[in-house]
DNA sequence: GTCTATAGGAAGATAGAC
DNA sequence: GTCTATCTTCCTATAGAC
């Protein structure tokens, strides 16, 4: 007892996620964080002196850099869109934990908070990953109305399915979700 | 100030699942829940000796009949399949405001809570839906297979597009939804 | 950069008058 | 059955030693 605790940055932002997406941010506590994360609160002041909210932004801000680059990014590159999409489900399987962990978007959004440090960001992860996906889908050749349409029903497939993962305290939604994932897309 | 304050059964359940809806159980405080009710804490505790837990537990059950006389019940009546599901996305957009409230399965779960309070009855909720929808698309002639997945994606599609109306700030999402359910589930 | 200790406030919950 | 007033617990945040 006492001893120093030591934690590496990307570890950090990863045990501080995983607490906003298993409990939201009203469900977090400091005294959670501090136990996931093995830092004491005034630690996790010391680098997070905005609290919190600081730590929930950093977080949010964590996952829009791992979605650029794993999802976003690799979405954009080039082969065939079907591989490229064939990718992204395994990326997708990873980042969820093959749906055991909800989707962060999901557990930082509240009503009753129209403004705040959250709305805009979430939107824009929102937007950001129809917009790719459609791009794409644009791409292989589909209309671009079509395009849109798919994208966005592939992002409500994705949260409808963590949802229903989560409620059903399966991970069998979400994985069915993935195998049907690319026919949904361009099949 | 001072004045006594009286509420509807009906209405004061009502009251309390916008609460829930809004912020979720955690971010849900005694204080919010006077508020919006009208009604002081300790009135409260009068009509809920169980406190925030007991508000919530109610709220779902109350949720849970709505859910079997409006929407469940019409599914398995008679009178062309079609119909039945015409009527069921009508309901949905009143249960929802048009895309504007979360669902409170949504709001209620958190992981963490393996067990507690929520648990079994949303996991009965998703499961009865699901299995209504199945067989109603039985009745209408489709494999038992096809129909169970088609009904899971149905409930998919309507979560994931609540998740992505409230994370936009948009009800398009849910209203798009909700246009193409029908031919999502017979077409 | 981490810790112990604690201040200050909000949250859940209760007692008792009306 | 609702209220005011209060209790206790938990939470956010800070001070200061190491």
């Amino acid at each position: 007892m006492g001893r120093k605790a030591t934690i590496e940055e990307s570890e950090l932002m990863t045990r501080l996620s995983r607490v906003f997406r298993d409990v939201g941010y009203e469900g977090a506590t400091l005294t959670s964080l501090s136990a996931e994360t093995g830092l004491k609160k005034a630690s996790l002041y010391h680098r997070f002196p905005g609290g919190k909210e600081q730590m929930a932004r950093e977080v949010l801000e964590d996952a829009a850099s791992w979605l650029e680059e794993n999802l976003l990014s690799p979405l954009r590159g080039d082969g065939k869109p079907e591989a490229r999409i064939r990718a992204m489900t395994r990326k997708l399987d990873e980042f969820y934990s093959g749906g055991k962990q909800a989707c962060l978007l999901n557990m930082l959004t509240s009503a009753r908070i129209q403004e705040g440090p959250f709305v805009k960001p979430i939107k824009d992860l929102f937007d950001v990953l129809i917009r790719t996906l459609a791009d794409l889908l644009c791409e292989h050749g589909l209309e671009q109305d079509e395009a849109r349409q798919r994208a966005e029903r592939a992002v409500m497939l994705l949260h409808g399915s963590l949802v229903l993962s989560r409620g059903t305290g399966s991970t069998q939604p979400f994985k069915r979700f993935l195998k049907t994932l690319p026919d949904e897309l361009i099949g």
